[in-house]
DNA sequence: TAGGCCATCTGGTCCT
DNA sequence: AGGACCAGATGGCCTA
């Protein structure tokens, strides 16, 4: 190879890198747009390139089962699909996101879709962004419920039976092994023998899962008067041995009942 | 310090 | 020939 076609080559191969750092470039601005229209979006703390692919997948199918089936975006079910099969972190921020407040930020997310700019249209601020009332501003708070469901042993229903009916609208292509589940730490002393409401429920405990039930004595004394329905009448607190699955404790209590509980401990 | 994530470089392949 | 696309290699940065 004589000089002058070595420096060619290089001249070349220069052009090339340049052209692809381009493209690569396009790529992220795409993925930033992507990441712009997804729940929980923040500056401060960006999903990763292949959570933000999940999470699309996840928001797209989710979406569509509000649409086709009336899901409610309130739902643990809602929660449950947006989080499936993305890393830890990523579900508790997901799920920190959409438990937190009055107002979920799909919701606003929605209404500002439809009567606002559209995707991309926004300058200084996307259309679809963060906060909404009663949110904290990102990063999403300290411990509240962005630690929610960093809880150790949580396993959403949805997680444990996958089948092929799982939802009606059809699940879409699961591509590969989910992550770990939410998990919800430690500090819950839980048990791996059955509850009392385990068949009424339709629980299934998971081998070598813990942290299934929630129990009266989780709860500090001074937070019992906070509970739904008060701490006399709500069921937990009427026997010693009342047992709530973590999944139903979660249907019954607010995220901020929880987050109490979580936090005393 | 290991592992995850990322940007960049590079060579190969395919297409125009 | 040159551009687009892709995947592997590499090194930097960050965090647990």
């Amino acid at each position: 190879m004589t000089k002058a076609r070595q420096e060619r080559f290089r001249a070349r191969r220069i052009k090339a890198n340049a052209r692809e750092r381009s493209r690569m470039h396009g790529l992220n601005n795409a993925l930033d747009n992507l990441r712009r229209v997804m729940p929980c979006y923040s500056k401060t703390q960006k999903l990763s390139k292949i959570e933000t692919l999940r999470l699309a997948r996840n928001y797209i199918w989710a979406l569509s089962e509000v649409l086709e089936n009336g899901q409610s975006t309130e739902s643990h079910g809602f929660v449950e699909m947006l989080c499936k099969g993305l890393s830890q972190p990523t579900s508790n921020l997901v799920a920190g996101c959409l438990q937190l407040g009055p107002t979920p930020p799909i919701l606003n997310k929605l209404e500002d879709k439809c009567g606002g700019q559209g995707v991309g249209d926004s300058v200084g601020g996307h259309p679809l962004s963060y906060p909404s009332p009663g949110l904290p501003s990102p990063p999403y708070g300290s411990l509240e419920a962005s630690h929610l469901l960093h809880m150790k042993g949580f396993k959403a229903p949805a997680f444990d039976n996958p089948s092929p009916n799982e939802c009606s609208s059809g699940t879409p292509p699961y591509d590969g092994p989910l992550t770990p589940p939410l998990s919800i730490s430690s500090n819950f002393a839980l048990k791996q023998e059955p509850s009392p409401h385990e068949s009424e429920r339709n629980y299934t405990p998971h081998p070598g899962q813990h942290a299934h039930y929630l129990s009266a004595h989780h709860f500090p004394t001074n937070t019992a008067g906070s509970l739904p329905g008060g701490a006399q009448s709500h069921p937990i607190f009427q026997a010693s041995r009342y047992e709530l699955p973590l999944d139903v404790a979660f249907e019954s209590f607010t995220p901020s009942h929880l987050t109490y509980v979580y936090t005393e401990f």
